[in-house]
DNA sequence: TAGATTGTTAATCGATTAACAATC
DNA sequence: TAGATTGTTAATCGATTAACAATC
């Protein structure tokens, strides 16, 4: 049994194609090439390529991709071809958006609960959903098998909140707190810095020299 | 003049750096050494002292690096010596949360104006600041300095405001819609998918054999 | 067969890491 | 001087790219 191991930054790209795939299904095109796919999202034909080969033989030499086909297999890659069940604790601003988010529940991600710690937060509605209190967070994990959990608290109750959450069962968490959270090695975190982006334009901007 | 390209992870530690030596500066602590910082954000403290070396010398043999001054050196680096000027676009939840998103003013991000096609939205007050329609935003980037636009429309109508904004001269933007921009080269760019994150959860999570 | 495009190899390029000389 | 830690080199590791054989 292979067991290469996958650079994240492919699967960040066989995201992206698959989302180019989503539109280019909507107008109706069956096969498509490696240079198209490439220049859709802004990578090169040798990529599109390398990415796919790692999991097998999606196209037909000579002729290309069924675009159908390529993303059922893409979408199998990424584990999306399943229902998530996700949590979000922590309903401030950045909470609530990620509750009424529409990009989630579009790639199979379906939010079933919302936590706040704050009570004058709680049984508020948002999206369908109402702000439930912390207490209720490990018995909906249980009760509806929720595998991720996604933090957005403030980051002095980040580590407190993960520990419930993997004390629930979840198998995995993204974090936007801005710091480290411990976790036992069987759950994956993933952690999301907004303002690092902001961060990574503004040095490039100042290491330009052309301007 | 070297002109060593500078690998964009390096940055993203050097901002990771920072944010830890301001927890460290507010404990009162003045010295530290690149393991503590390569413990405190989880990197290795050969990382530490590489990223560091393309831009100076910044410690002391044998002693390490004196916490003020590094934080120093670091937001030189990163340009956020200085204020940047930032619109938001598009102000839906998610636009709205990133206006109220503390950690951008932390880092020296001043959101001057928020804007919004929707005339049922224009007017309206979000943090301190009135929602304000598309026409107004050329005289507001003019008037202001504004250095940053973030776009937070949906993805159809991401590119015309890319245009507006480069038309009235911001030198950089931040773009959360889900899209492909074609801006011409002087304008910095940069793409923040939210639910890739949740992907790449899944695709590690599936990827695991040990569990 | 001629034209096209994949899958894969090999070469290149770049980033990480270990190790150590420099130096406090 | 002995101990410690940086700055830097060289070795390793991994990812990207170009090129081409395989094949429709």
């Amino acid at each position: 049994m292979k067991t290469l191991k996958i650079p994240e930054a492919t699967i960040i790209r066989l995201s992206m194609y698959s989302r180019y795939l989503s539109q280019v299904e909507e107008r109706g095109v069956e096969m498509i090439s490696s240079g198209e796919i490439a220049e859709g999202v802004g990578v090169s034909p040798a990529h599109v390529r390398k990415d796919l080969a790692y999991f097998g033989e999606f196209g037909t030499r000579g002729v290309g991709y069924n675009v159908g086909e390529l993303q059922s297999h893409i979408l199998n890659i990424l584990r999306l071809n399943r229902e998530w069940r996700v949590v979000i604790v922590g309903i401030g601003y950045l909470g609530s958006a990620l509750t009424m988010y529409r990009g989630f529940r579009e790639r199979g991600f379906d939010i079933v609960g919302i936590f706040d710690a704050d009570a004058a937060k709680v049984g508020r509605e948002l999206s369908g959903l109402t702000v439930r209190p912390l207490e209720e967070l490990e018995s909906i994990i249980r009760e509806k098998q929720v595998g991720i959990g996604i933090i957005t608290v403030p980051a002095t109750e980040a580590q407190q909140v993960a520990d419930k959450l993997v004390a629930a069962g979840v198998s995995a968490i993204l974090n936007f707190a801005p710091c480290v959270l411990t976790l036992p090695p069987h759950v994956e975190l993933r952690n999301v810095d907004l303002s690092v982006n902001l961060e990574v334009l503004t040095f490039n901007l100042g290491s330009r020299r052309k301007f």
